[in-house]
DNA sequence: AACGTTTTCTTAACCGGTAAAGTCTCTATC
DNA sequence: GATAGAGACTTTACCGGTTAAGAAAACGTT
C-alpha cells in the first residue's frame, strides 16, 4: 500500500504563515506555557486558514501519547458477525474511547500465537497505547508476552486465567450454579448445557461449575456439549439432545449465548416439542433478541455494553499508571421469562 | 495518554549488533537489492536475537505504506451492538484486511460533520491508508471533503449518493420493488414497510421505490414508517400498524433489517395474529436469525459478509491507484420461507 | 545605569525509520 | 595498466512533529 501524492500542509507552513518558528506552533497546539496570547491566536488563525492539524504519526514518533487502543479477536470472521456479544461489547468500549478521542484498532486473528505477534508489533511499533485482551484460555501465552513487553493491557477474563494482569471479569461459575439451581428448583432433574469452545477458559470454568452443581444436586441426568457458539451448532446440539426417548432426554437446557438459545427454540418447535412445557430453555448474555422470540427467552442476563465500558475505563486506568487490579463486573442475573417452567411430567 | 517507559530496541541497536549501518538493516528488512546473502542473514539474526521489528510509526512517517484502513460509523453505540448487519459487514472487511496484514481503525461518531473532521485528521496524520465510508445521506458532505483531501476511499452506497467516489452498492430500489411485487403477487393489497432513518440515503431511496411500486400496482393501502433500526422501534411500528381494524390494516409488512422483523413476529404473536395467516412478514439482510425463528422469516437475502469483502477489495484497488469505478454487488434476492403466504381474507 | 528575572520565542537535537546519493572494492574489458 | 561498471555498503538528508537549552527583549530593582 503506497501513499498517494497529496500536497500536505505541515507545521512548517503554519509557522511560516504565522511568522514564527515550528517550536512556537508546537507549543501553541499543545497548550503549553511560553507564548503570548497574541501569538498564540495568530498561530491558531494561520492553522485555521491552512486547514492544518498536527500529524499524529509524527507526534507519536516524537514520543508523546498514542491515542489508539488495540483489540484482537481470535475467531473465524464468519462466526463473529453472528455473535451479538462482541458487537455489543465493542460498542461499550467505543463509547468510552470516543470520550477520549481515541480509536480502536481491530484485527481478527487465527491463533493466539498470531495475536501475541500482532500485539508485539503494535506495541513495539507504537501503533497503540494499550490493548484489550479477550477470550483467555488456560495457560494463555499472552500473559507472559505482555508482561515481558511491559505493555498496558486489560484482560477480559477470570483472574485465575489472566495471571497478574489487570482483569475485568464476571463470576461465571456462580452464574452457572445459579442457573442450574433455578432449573432444579423448578423441578428439573435432567439438565443439559450447550457450551462454547472447550479451549476457552471461561467456557471450561462454566463446564466445571456445571459438573460440580449437578453432582451437588444429585441430578438424574447432566449433559454438556461443546460448540463454536454458532446458531447452527446450537441447533445441532439441541437436536441431538432432544432425540432421546422422553424419559431419557433433558427437560431443561442452558445455552452459553443467546443465538444458540434462539436456535434451540426453533429446533424444539420443529420437533413438535413445546417450550416450556416439554423442555425449558435458558439463554445467556440476554441481548435484545431474548425479548423478541415467542415465547420470550429466560436468560442469564448481564450488561454486555457496560462490560465493554468497564473494560475500556480500566484500560485507561492502566495506561495512566494504575497498579494491577481485579475488576469484577456484576454477575449475570437470572431473568425468568417465558421459556422456563416446571417440567410437565 | 502517555507512553510508559520501556527499553525499546531500535534499528540502531540491530545495526550495531550486526556490525552494519542503519541503512543496511533497512534494506534487508524491506527485501531490497544491494546486500549480500551473508550480511542479510547476519542482520536478520541480530534482529531475531534482539527481538526487533521495524517501528511502524517511524516507517509511516518516513513515507512508505500505511497498513491501516479507517471506518467511522455514525450511529449511537447502543444501537450498533444490536445490528447484525455491521458486525457481519466488518467481519467481511476484516477477512480481506487480514490477508494483507492490515488492521481496521474503528470509531463511532455522533454526526457526519464529526466524521469529516475525523477522516481528515486520520488522513492528514497518516494514520490510515484509506477509508471505507458508510451510511451515505443525500448531499453527503464527505464526498466533497474526501475529494478535496485526495484521500483513497470506497463509498458504500448508491452512486447517486456518492458522487464521483468509487462505490460499492446494492440496487436497493430494485429489491424493494421485487419485495412488494412478490407480496402483491401473493394477493396482498395492503402492504406496509418499516424502514430505517429517513436521513439515510439508501433508506429514502427504498422509500421512494416503495411508493412508486405501490402506485404502479394500485395497492389499496401502503404505509411507511421510519425507525432507528432497533428491535424496539420495529416492535412499536408493528404494533401501531396492526392495531387498526382488520379491514384497514396491512396484511403484509416489509422490514428494513431482520432484527425488526423478528420483533414484528413477536408483536404479531402477542396480539394473537397468526403469521403468515393474518399477516405476512418479510425481513431484510437475512442473517442467520431469519432461519432461527418460528415460523422462519422470509427475507430479502444478500451476502453481507461478501459485501464487506467487496468493499475492502475495492478499497485496496483505489489505494493502488485504480481510477474511480462503480462496483455493484448482487441485489438482495427474495428468499421465501415460512412468514409469507397469501392473505387469508 | 547596571543587573537579575521573567516572559517570549528560536535553535537544534532527536524520535526511528526510508531512500537517494556517495564511497570503496573487485572484476571485466580493451 | 588505465578505465568502466557492477556490487556492497555507508552517508546523509529528510519525514513532521516535540522538547531541552539558549537567546533576545521587557520589566522591576537598587
Amino acid at each position: 500500500m503506497t501513499a498517494t501524492p497529496a500536497p500536505r500542509v505541515t507545521i512548517k507552513d503554519v509557522a511560516a504563515r504565522a511568522g514564527v518558528s515550528k517550536g512556537a506552533v508546537s507549543l501553541a497546539f499543545n497548550h503549553k506555557p511560553g507564548l503570548s496570547e497574541a501569538t498564540r491566536e495568530r498561530i491558531f488563525e494561520a492553522a485555521r486558514e491552512l486547514g492544518w492539524a498536527p500529524n499524529l504519526t509524527a507526534r507519536t514518533l516524537a514520543g508523546s501519547r498514542v491515542d489508539v487502543v488495540g483489540l484482537a479477536i481470535c475467531r473465524p470472521a464468519r462466526l463473529l458477525g453472528l455473535e451479538p456479544f462482541y458487537m455489543e461489547f465493542i460498542s461499550g468500549v467505543e463509547s468510552v474511547l470516543t470520550e477520549h478521542s481515541c480509536s480502536l484498532l481491530l484485527r481478527l486473528v487465527r491463533t493466539v500465537e498470531e495475536e501475541v505477534a500482532l500485539q508485539e508489533t503494535w506495541w513495539r511499533g507504537r501503533q497503540i497505547g494499550g490493548s484489550i485482551l479477550v477470550d483467555f484460555r488456560t495457560d494463555d501465552p499472552r500473559v507472559a508476552a505482555v508482561e515481558r513487553l511491559g505493555m498496558p493491557v486489560v484482560a477480559v477474563g477470570h483472574p485465575s486465567l489472566t495471571g497478574a494482569l489487570t482483569s475485568v471479569w464476571t463470576e461465571d461459575a456462580t452464574a452457572v450454579t445459579e442457573a442450574v439451581r433455578y432449573l432444579a428448583a423448578l423441578g428439573h432433574r435432567r439438565i443439559a448445557r450447550v457450551g462454547g469452545a472447550a479451549a476457552l477458559g471461561h467456557s471450561s470454568m462454566r463446564t466445571a461449575a456445571f459438573d460440580r452443581t449437578a453432582r451437588a444436586l444429585e441430578l438424574a441426568g447432566a449433559w454438556q456439549v461443546a460448540t463454536d457458539y454458532s446458531g447452527e451448532a446450537g441447533a445441532r446440539a439441541t437436536r441431538s439432545l432432544l432425540t432421546a426417548a422422553p424419559a431419557d432426554r433433558p427437560t431443561a437446557i442452558v445455552y452459553d449465548n443467546d443465538i444458540m438459545a434462539v436456535a434451540g427454540l426453533s429446533v424444539a418447535a420443529e420437533m413438535g416439542l413445546g417450550v416450556p412445557d416439554d423442555v425449558s430453555l435458558l439463554a445467556w448474555d440476554d441481548s435484545q433478541l431474548c425479548r423478541l422470540t415467542h415465547p420470550t427467552l429466560s436468560a442469564m442476563s448481564h450488561d454486555v455494553h457496560g462490560f465493554g465500558v468497564e473494560a475500556a475505563r480500566t484500560l485507561f486506568g492502566v495506561i495512566m499508571g494504575e497498579g494491577p487490579g481485579s475488576h469484577p463486573v456484576p454477575t449475570p442475573v437470572l431473568t425468568p421469562r417465558g421459556s422456563t417452567a416446571p417440567p410437565k411430567v
